[in-house]
RNA sequence: UGUCCCGUGGUGUAAUUGGCAACACGUCUGACUCUGGAUCAGAAGUCUCCAGGUUCGAGUCCUGGCGGGACAACCA
């Protein structure tokens, strides 16, 4: 390559980047010198549920950034709710924020670690004549609070002298009073058209017991209290968050403002994401797992990152996904299909083939040898060669999947019927010569054909063309497993978001799961292990349940079908 | 009758910061094919929410509308 075209690929390629706005702000900020050139980010949870596609969307936006600007991520966890959360939830984050191959090398932080300092801010707020302890109650508060489009009023303890103030925080701290008695409040401004500037709460007493500080405290700092100055004290210089904060901006601003913080971290605010046919709040997936809808957090339906790894979805493919996605403030609704797109497209490149019946139709080739079996060589992988080839056995007595005979086909349809041929997949060419059907209900029950012995395929003798290739698996060497099929949970395009208000829960799907418990496997699959993944060749990619595999029964779960052109065709009509 | 944010093909994101609206997913053709997969080639689809204004020139700037979202936890 010369130099020029060498020039040219790389002012190209430059050419191509275009940034997201978040991406535009880091630049500026770096032109301009700001936070000595640093790019420090956090991703900072709170441990109340399990992570989901959602939160993989922040985790690759926080943690890329950090990488492409030569910078770090903290992992945080913004547990300064001890009523709500538990190191069950600490562990999964972690869990899976690794699998999705991020590392936050020692940089582990919790809110809690930050409660002495956070006191201390707090004091000095109080010193300063800025913050004061109101006596009144939740109710009374909400009454002072105003609307929206009215103004709210003063509490009666807002002029409490300083050291009253000092005192009862104290004395809060020191447990003399019950929940809800007196609550540490900012001084700002109860007249502001923000709602978050109206004197907001910033401690609270709780007496609950903290998942990491024990019994240490019974008042515990709110959100807004504790997360700029947690950035602040972690020298984060991007602090990026979902819109709902962007009213909490000023809020955020107004904190670090009053206080001698030892950086100056920045807020962001950016649309979190959404998917159609599913739903994203911690809350409504808790009461999906709670009211026994699916079969836990990691249910291979849900949109949790759990789920999605119980389903067979792979790091690269979600972060794939979650890169291009993209990155902007308009709220959006993404079709699940690219989600979708995303695993097959990995898994296209990547994974074993194999042939799998999920719904045996039993299959006689009556002018075949009854006691032969001949060992055909099968291609692994046809996008990498490298995966070679294996060796599948053929015989007399097979298994073919139901859904490739009809009696009585359509047109367009390609596979067997009486009297058309097929070729079996690195097989023979066959006919369906009789159909042969239970007395009783007139089910099919098994298909006698013939095959024709110069159609082996790699013969070089197969020269003769059939429209349909369909899978097989001999029944005399076929292992048997269990096969999970997924579909949507919700029927509804938005389940959360219904315009006549309908609840989340009417929307459920109720086929979305669908249990094969005799599916016929060809014998090289034997030995797959628990999260191993292949594709069952025409019908999809699939993974061995952790859950449900045991040691006697192999279970799989479909991660996601192939495309599939003939569904496409057939239900159109 | 508030404040803040946002309106670009069906969906999502761009547009060198004022210069012929592009890319991905989806959709539809066709080629190829022993996976109705993959791959390849191609097509349709946005005149940028509306109306004014500035300008030689506006998706981009200004004004006014309209529409959507967030905010009234001692949640985060």
């Amino acid at each position: 390559m010369s130099e020029k075209e060498l020039n040219n690929g790389a002012s190209m390629e430059e050419e191509k980047i275009s940034k997201d706005f978040i991406r535009q702000i880091i630049d500026e900020d770096l032109k301009e010198g700001k936070n000595d050139g640093r790019v420090h980010t956090r991703f900072p949870p709170e441990p109340n549920g399990y992570l989901h596609i959602g939160h993989a969307k922040s985790i690759c936006l926080n943690f890329g950034l950090a990488k492409e600007y030569g910078g770090k991520c903290n992992l945080r966890f913004d547990d300064t709710n001890p009523v709500k959360e538990d190191v069950e939830y600490v562990d999964s984050i972690k869990e899976d924020v690794r699998w999705l191959g991020f590392d936050w090398e020692d940089r582990e932080f919790y809110a809690s670690d930050y409660f002495d300092k956070l006191y201390e801010y707090a004091e000095d707020l109080i010193k300063q004549g800025k913050a004061f302890i109101d006596s009144c109650s939740a109710e009374e508060m909400k009454e002072h609070r105003g609307t929206p489009t009215q103004p709210g009023t003063e509490s009666p303890y807002r002029n409490r002298p300083v050291e009253e103030n000092l005192d009862l925080f104290r004395r809060m701290k020191a447990g003399e009073f019950k929940e809800g008695e007196h609550i540490l409040r900012a001084k700002i401004d109860m007249s502001s058209p923000n709602m978050n500037l109206r004197d907001p709460a910033i401690y609270r007493i709780k007496h609950a017991s903290h998942h990491r500080t024990g019994e240490k405290w019974c008042i515990y700092p709110m959100y807004d209290w504790a997360h700029g100055q947690s950035d602040a004290l972690e020298m984060i210089t991007h602090s990026i968050c979902t819109l709902e904060f962007e009213n909490h901006r000023p809020l955020y601003d107004w904190c670090l403002e009053q206080l001698n913080v030892p950086s100056n971290p920045r807020q962001i605010e950016f649309a979190r994401l959404n998917l159609n046919y599913t739903i994203m709040s911690k809350r409504k997936l808790l009461e999906l797992v709670q009211g026994k809808y699916v079969d836990g957090w990691d249910d291979p339906r849900m949109p949790t990152i759990s789920g999605l790894r119980r389903r067979g979805y792979t790091p690269e493919s979600i972060r794939n996904f979650s890169e291009g996605v993209g990155v902007a403030k308009r709220n959006n609704i993404i079709d699940i299909a690219k989600l979708e797109w995303a695993v097959r497209e990995d898994m296209n490149k990547r994974a074993q083939r194999a042939m799998a019946v999920l719904k045996p139709l039993k299959l006689t080739l009556t002018n075949y040898p009854e006691d032969l079996v001949e060992e055909i060589e099968a291609v692994n992988n046809p996008e990498d060669e490298s995966m070679g080839t294996r060796m599948v056995p053929f015989s007399r007595n097979l298994f073919i999947e139901r859904d490739d005979f009809m009696e009585d086909p359509p047109r367009k349809f390609f596979r067997l019927a009486p009297g058309r041929e097929v070729r079996l997949r690195y097989g023979y060419i066959i006919k369906c010569e009789e159909v042969v059907k239970d007395p009783g209900t007139g089910e099919v029950i098994e298909l006698l054909c013939t095959y024709d012995p110069e159609t082996r395929s790699g013969t070089g003798t197969s020269t003769r063309k059939v429209k349909g290739t369909i899978h097989w698996v001999s029944a005399g060497h076929a292992i048997n497993a269990e096969v999970r099929l997924y579909d949507r949970l919700f029927n509804h395009e938005n389940p959360a978001g219904d315009k006549e208000g309908r609840d989340f829960k009417e929307f459920i799907n109720p086929d979305s799961l669908e249990i094969l418990e005799n599916c016929k496997l060809e014998p090289y699959l034997k030995d797959m292990k628990t999260g191993d993944k292949c594709q069952f060749e025409r019908l999809g990619y699939f993974c061995v349940d952790t859950k449900y595999t045991t040691k006697e029964k192999l279970v799989f779960n479909r991660t996601v079908t192939l495309r599939d052109t003939w569904a496409k065709i057939s239900k159109q009509k």
